[in-house]
DNA sequence: GTTAGCACTCGTAGATGGTGAGTGCTAATA
DNA sequence: TATTAGCACTCACCATCTACGAGTGCTAAC
């Protein structure tokens, strides 16, 4: 069931268009451009065959047509073309990178925010799920007579932090003491070993000479491998869906920023999406209120591992090709930076 | 030129009926109340009177009053009353509260997310700028070779660290040595005195045992410290504006949420703002596109001291009474909470 | 001082009709 | 056989009009 060469054409044509001005197509335009040039009839005969195949909708009768989502996906597999971006948008892009690239988070949402700036669309971006992090160092920092600071440092250069009020009295050796013994037992284990394997409760029984101290600890310290878990989403544009015609009706506008609105439900959508380039086009989304939408997204690394993601949301009739290829100069942009050459530099906030 | 008994009581009535219809009230309403016992051309004769004064305007000549900024600040300065909370009101907040309590960003966070879902407007909170922390302990742990922590304590519980990439070579001594001697040069200043002061140029010239040291270290803490300067803003319920009338239009709907999205220039506008709670109404606003707002705020404390913000922003036709009874409630219990009687608990993220 | 009465204002909602972009179909053409 | 011209038809959109009703201001009576 393949179309043929003209079918292609003409939907490609129809697809430019109706992104370029979010107005139903008709004959006697696509006749007009040069490189169609048939009739607005025989045109006419070609959509009506589209239309049955199901890749042209049809709002009216007396309206043109509109391409389905089953056209922008046949755009996106086959018709669409990667624009080479240029020099001037990529020297934009490395260099508004550049200025905040030693701290990783502020990175990360920098770079949401010039992508949302360049493509108009709202942008989002998460930090990785840290489960394949692995613990490196632990420590115990007397402050006071009743303060005791935990830290704890991943392979990725990542730290945190606790202030834990201790309820027994403790000895700044007993300390020492018992952070070796945690490095001991934990280094190498990746953060979500260290939490579910139980090793936390063996543990404790293995130093029963210190039980008092590590009784105060242990809760704590689960409590901030958990939060070393923790995925932050950072969404940018919002806004720029108000320049959208298509949300240009309040109950719209209103619903789509309500479901963007949702940071839990969207950190989950977008932890879930594949690695590399994906794009979901409309009804691909089972999400409720997302049937609108298409989402590309991409996922950056950090030496090669801890996969974050970044990417887009905005109508289904969106310029995917030009979309896509910002995404992906801007993921090979972080990709770069993240190789930890300066390793570890990132700080915490 | 005081109101007559009889004009305050209309006056109160319109703001009253306005308030909860968001349509002009019109003399014929105003006479059928109990508490209003005149007819309705008695009452236009009042609302006549008013509207010279300033307190009422007239949308158009067939329409019903709409009370001006005059007659809200009247009625929040003379005529409201802040009404008491109801048992059931009261634990919703002391219960949701309670959940999160041990760290502090979260606990704001949360507290902004609950005031926007009682009172059905956008909320936000502020974290205390903390300029006026004093500096208690600072570390430097080595981690690997080439790594080094920077940790900073704060008075208030505070932690801060940053991994800092050597380019000299260091031994523990040293760099135990370098953080004694730091400890011992900024314990009990501000941070901003830190920071101004020049304790730092003179600082490293103190050591010119390891200046090579000193030399990697030193911008990294000024930066640290910056961070620690860095008041958060927190902004819950951003679509609560949708489900209010005036802003059933797209075009102030997409105004409001493009300014509230300003991050930036939020976080300045609510440090700005006094202490306690401050109620400012429409055209009291100077800035741009808050005309048609009103925002009721409070401030909260930490152990007495580091005052951060919280509040609400809505349309000038707010509940004045029940939100700042809200406000308030809400802010004893933070202050409360924040009595650090279990202090310096909170945690870094 | 208060109220009843009445003419007047003006926003809102619904009805009407013209316009134009676009279609589908048929018959003529290359 | 594929393409095109021609034509009747459809339908969203816009402007105009009208009726309605809530509310006012003013005047005169109570």
């Amino acid at each position: 069931m393949d179309l043929s060469e003209r079918k292609l054409k003409i939907l490609s044509a129809i697809i430019g268009d109706y992104v370029r001005t979010a107005e139903p197509v008709g004959s006697r335009t696509l006749s007009k451009k040069p490189e169609l040039g048939y009739s607005p009839a025989t045109i006419r005969n070609e959509m009506a065959d589209l239309e049955e195949l199901g890749y042209l909708t049809h709002p009216h009768t007396s309206a043109g047509r509109v391409p389905s989502d089953k056209a922008y996906r046949l755009y996106v597999n086959a018709l669409m073309d990667k624009k080479e971006l240029s020099k001037e948008e990529k020297t934009l892009i490395a260099n508004r990178l550049k200025g905040s690239m030693n701290e990783f988070e502020k990175t990360i949402e920098h770079a949401a925010s010039l992508l949302s700036e360049i493509t108009n669309l709202t942008s989002f971006a998460i930090t990785p799920k840290k489960n394949e992090d692995v613990l490196k160092y632990i420590n115990l920092l007397p402050v006071d007579s009743e303060t005791v600071i935990l830290m704890i440092v991943s392979e990725s250069g990542k730290v945190n932090n606790r202030a834990i009020k201790m309820s027994v009295a403790y000895t700044e050796e007993n300390l020492n003491l018992l952070a070796k013994n945690m490095t001991y037992n934990y280094k190498g284990k990746t953060i979500s070993q260290a939490l579910t394997n139980n090793i936390i409760a063996n543990f404790e029984t293995d130093i029963i000479a210190m039980s008092g101290l590590a009784e105060d600890l242990m809760p704590n310290f689960m409590r901030t491998l958990e939060d070393m878990l923790n995925v932050n989403l950072y969404m940018e544009g919002l806004t720029n869906i108000f320049n959208i015609p298509e949300y240009s009706d309040l109950e719209k506008a209103k619903g789509f920023i309500e479901l963007l609105s949702k940071k839990e439900e969207m950190t989950r959508k977008l932890i879930e999406r594949d690695d590399g380039i994906t794009i979901s086009i409309g009804e691909e989304n089972i999400e409720d209120g997302l049937q609108d939408c298409s989402l590309i997204t991409a996922s950056y690394a950090i030496n090669g591992k801890l996969v974050g993601k970044i990417g887009v949301i905005g109508p289904t009739r969106m310029e995917y090709g030009e979309v896509t290829s910002i995404i992906e100069y801007l993921t090979d942009n972080l990709n770069n930076a993240f190789r930890l050459e300066g390793g570890g530099e990132y700080d915490e906030e």
